[in-house]
DNA sequence: ATGGTCCCCTGACCGC
DNA sequence: TGCGGTCAGGGGACCA
């Protein structure tokens, strides 16, 4: 499930390719994705060019001069950059296509993916959303600010993306375990102390599961097709039962 | 405002 | 080997 890592995995891989071609044809196989892909989205892209690929939390934002195209990747989605076209293969919903013949796929066998219109780059779907966690806003005193009186698990509100974004179960897990923090454990019972400790497991875990092109998981690949490698570096996540790296007692469940 | 549940969908997994 | 049931999982919508 691309979280943070995957998507900027994705971005880094075709932002190369894709960028200052004009785009010739919109093709969408299926438009049943999380939400339905706008009906005048090639009024939009046909005729332009991507100025630039960015991610915000993620999505990936496709930016042409009348706005820019919202790229969601769900659970299943991918992105694959193809020189030249091939045969379509099951769950590959949609093909942005360029002069040179090369076009840009996406696959995602589960479609809670989302492929959006956002007018001058903004939507509603991006007005809610929380810091960056590589970014200068996020550290140990915001969390721990945000964090005061609030009863839910600490996991879940490092999964909430009005709080912090990218971060999904993955690196949750991960992050949590790097800073000894109990994933059930109250958001609003946690020190100051230990929240920065958590602040930056989360940034460590980001920026190793980038370096490493994301985590495989199922089925991620990245823009030319490859795979991630941070899979072998987790320590906690899907490892239920499994000795614990530290004590050697088996982790539980989620 | 907060937190819990439901739902979208497919593939993986399990028991028979 | 085949088949039906179950469930995960991002995150918005909805409800108490």
């Amino acid at each position: 499930m691309p979280e943070l890592p995957e998507v900027e995995t994705t971005r880094r891989g075709i932002l190369p390719h894709v960028c200052n071609k004009p785009i010739t044809t919109l093709v969408v196989r299926e438009h049943r994705l999380r939400w339905p892909v706008p009906k005048g989205l090639g009024r939009h892209l046909v005729g332009q060019t991507f100025s630039g690929v960015r991610r915000r939390a993620k999505y990936l934002l496709f930016d042409t001069a009348g706005g820019s195209l919202l790229v969601h990747l769900g659970m299943s989605g991918s992105l694959q950059f193809l020189s030249a076209p091939r045969p379509v293969q099951a769950h590959e919903h949609l093909d942005i296509g360029f002069a040179d013949g090369s076009l840009l796929r996406l696959r995602d066998p589960r479609r809670f993916g989302s492929v959006l219109w956002a007018p001058a780059g903004a939507h509603r779907l991006l007005s809610r959303l929380g810091p960056e966690p590589l970014g200068e806003a996020f550290h140990g005193e915001y969390l721990y600010a945000r964090s005061r009186g609030r009863r839910l698990a600490v996991k879940a509100f490092l999964m909430d993306q009005s709080i912090v974004v990218g971060v999904g179960n993955i690196y949750a897990s991960e992050a949590l375990f790097r800073a000894g923090i109990h994933p059930r454990r109250a958001a609003g019972r946690i020190s100051r102390q230990r929240y920065q400790r958590l602040a930056l497991a989360v940034r460590e875990t980001l920026h190793a599961a980038i370096a490493a092109g994301g985590t495989s998981f199922r089925d991620f690949v990245d823009g030319s097709g490859k795979p991630g490698y941070f899979i072998q570096e987790l320590r906690v996540y899907d490892r239920g039962g499994d000795p614990c790296p530290v004590c050697g007692r088996p982790l539980a469940q989620g």
